[in-house]
DNA sequence: ACAAAAGTGTTCAGAATACACCCATGC
DNA sequence: GCATGGGTGTATTCTGAACACTTTTGT
């Protein structure tokens, strides 16, 4: 193989998550130059013998101390111009992780300054990582329409309002709650019903659902129409 | 960067037009080891001042002869299991590329063998091209649906009725040809009248459209429910 | 005149919206 | 009781599907 141009090649992770203060994502600031003290995503070196989608896992595990189990994890793109990284010809794939609320903060990371920051706030990130951020964001949002990931912002037995708060947030609009309650229950397989009530709430008691088995939604959610 | 593991970077792509005999794919006949005599996409290695749309760019002119002005590239994603390649660590950056039904045949190619296979008779490709093209298709039938992408399998002045072949062909499906017409000349931004009709064909001329602006569907064309 | 394809009008069914209203809980 | 949020019913509006029908050409 020494007869090809060697390329370094990187993962690189879009982590979203919902939390208080709206959508946030998660990021590292950089210890070492290029860049240095820099906020930039979490990502590291493909190893040569690791599969591009575990080595994704491998970085949010790392910074995260998740087991990736109960989250999503896509591939978002790839963003390899050549100059992207002035230490050389660095290809990177990106991926998109979307996370519940973590009751427990981030532990066991390597990168002691991994930080969640509301997407609203991010200002300069390093390398070409504001580019990055803002096709996964476009993803996401995109996604929320036609398949049941909003899902995936939220823990495995979650209320319709629960469920709705990650549309508002990701949509920065409001939905009518009782439309949505409508449609989200009689779409087929987005919701199944574990059979429980919440307690100790205000006001009457909300059903608890899990995720459904569908993958895509007949008839997709709508976002109200500000004409994008 | 000697530091950091070598990796090879191809660029690959999923080049699909409409024929008579339906969807098509360009493919070339290996010439050498591995995979020798196999049918493959077209592609090849990134080289290291290259940045990854222009190399498909490339890539691409060198099978078609096409100076990609007129036609459709986006990236369709990464492909790096370890031993995809026996040669080595090699990740490939797919790319789709829609055509319209070239007159000319591929005129200027470097792969004497590159060909246009009906993709219902696609059998066994070199390394995971298989999955490459199964994932382009389905991307492009997707995006059939929200984006105004089959305009990109039409000559730049076409009629109502070729469009509708596009979406027919590619869905395998029969489109009623009076509700398509009212709707796609009645989705704003897809479509713009040159004023002038065909004439000399069997039946009324019909008005010739070129590509409008918009770049997304409001609201989508909607495949009929099979209920995919 | 006839066939063929383009394009329009009309009807009907189902989906989205808006919102009145009732339900079940904490305080 | 009252506030708070969960959930249902219903009228209205909008959109898509079905299809009868008219228009404009070639033969």
């Amino acid at each position: 193989m020494s007869e090809y141009p060697p390329f370094a090649v990187t993962v690189d992770l879009v982590v979203l998550t919902i939390r208080a203060d709206g959508l946030a994502v998660l990021l590292v600031r950089r210890g070492v130059p290029p860049h240095e003290g820099a906020w930039a995503l979490p990502g590291g070196f493909v190893r040569l013998d690791e599969d591009l989608p575990r080595a994704a896992e491998r970085e949010l595990a790392e910074e995260t101390g998740l087991t990736g189990a109960a989250t999503h994890l896509e591939q978002l793109g790839t963003y390899g111009t050549p100059h992207r990284d002035p230490r050389g010809r660095v290809v990177t794939v990106a991926y998109l992780a979307l996370l519940p609320d973590l009751p427990a903060p981030i532990a066991g990371t390597d990168a002691a300054g991994a930080e969640w920051l509301p997407v609203a706030r991010v200002r300069k990130l390093a390398f070409d990582h504001d580019r990055i951020l803002a096709d996964g964001l476009e993803r996401a949002r995109a996604k929320l329409e036609y398949s049941p990931l909003a899902t995936a912002f939220c823990p495995p037995e979650f209320t319709v309002a629960q469920l709705r708060a990650v549309y508002e947030t990701v949509w920065e609009t409001r939905l009518d709650p009782r439309n949505f309650h409508r449609k989200v229950t009689g779409t087929p397989g987005f919701l199944v019903p574990v059979g429980r009530a919440t307690e100790g709430e205000r006001g009457r008691p909300a059903q608890v659902f899990r995720r459904g088995p569908a993958t895509a939604l007949h008839p997709p959610m709508l976002r109200p129409t500000t004409d994008r």
